[in-house]
DNA sequence: AATGAAACCAGCACATT
DNA sequence: AATGTGCTGGTTTCATT
């Protein structure tokens, strides 16, 4: 399979994800072309859907959390949608994600206390089986999507 | 608890969180304030940490990738800090966090194919036992970190 | 720690290739 | 689809409060 950008593209992905918050003409200079150039390509990056956003990282240690987790949790049958809807309006949940396999869905939630864990299992309780474990360290915070070297065979 | 930062520093959280490119000026419009002011104010949280970077979102599914999945694994002894070693140079894995409970780790992955998954569990399966989950869907992609409205008690 | 002024530089639109 | 130009507007520094 073919890269679906080519790799001035990929060079320009690269520098945003790394900093989203690099100038045209410093993203130019960096990639040798001119800074409306850039600035093109970045427009149909977005327009394409390639781009989805810029977003601030910020360190929930830093703000009062002290501990982020992952929830597994298990529904059945009519919970599921209820899940899905209260999830939405529970600032704490970062991420949820629904897979394959026994656990219905994940989540990433950050709380400030053990106090403040345990209300937010409270609320989750009642729509299915939980499970909490703590992130005790993250060897990997985050990486780049990066061009594939070349794929693996495929038929 | 109170806060660790005050309402104004909030806002410009909340701001670049949902937009990391928005200019100073556009910032400062947005929440009664000069240009310098919010410059000085976002460089202060940079600098503290407080903002650890700024980084361009990439659509996985629109650059090749077709499946989204996580990995939990457990490795034994001597396993352990190779696995760590061994992750950091592998680009299909975003995230690796070690855990809590009976996982000891989990990763959040991208791949483009059902061989290249193969691929990559063969590369895992040396260091441990691994159990894959594919993200069917993502009711929740990103929730930003937001002030604390009161936290509950804690002792 | 925020403001306002000023110098400098980036973004944007347009004409050109 | 990339470049160069020129105008508009943003960023940054500094003096002031």
């Amino acid at each position: 399979m073919e890269s679906l950008l080519d790799d001035i593209s990929w060079r320009i992905l690269n520098e945003l994800q790394r900093d989203a918050r690099l100038s045209y003409s410093e993203l130019g200079r960096r990639i040798n072309m001119s800074a409306p150039a850039v600035a093109e390509r970045v427009r149909r990056m977005e327009e394409a859907g390639i781009i989805t956003g810029y977003h601030a990282t910020v360190d929930p240690y830093k703000v009062g959390a002290t501990m982020t987790v992952f929830i597994r949790m298990t529904t059945v049958g009519g919970n599921y949608d209820r899940l899905t809807e209260i999830i939405q309006h529970i600032n704490e949940i970062l991420e949820c994600h629904r897979l394959t396999g026994s656990d219905c869905f994940i989540m990433k939630a950050v709380v400030s206390s053990i106090a403040h864990l345990e209300s937010l299992i409270q609320r989750l309780v009642p729509l299915g089986s939980v499970n909490i474990s703590v992130i005790l360290s993250s060897p990997v915070k985050r990486h780049t999507i990066t061009k594939p070297i070349s794929n693996p065979s495929q038929s």
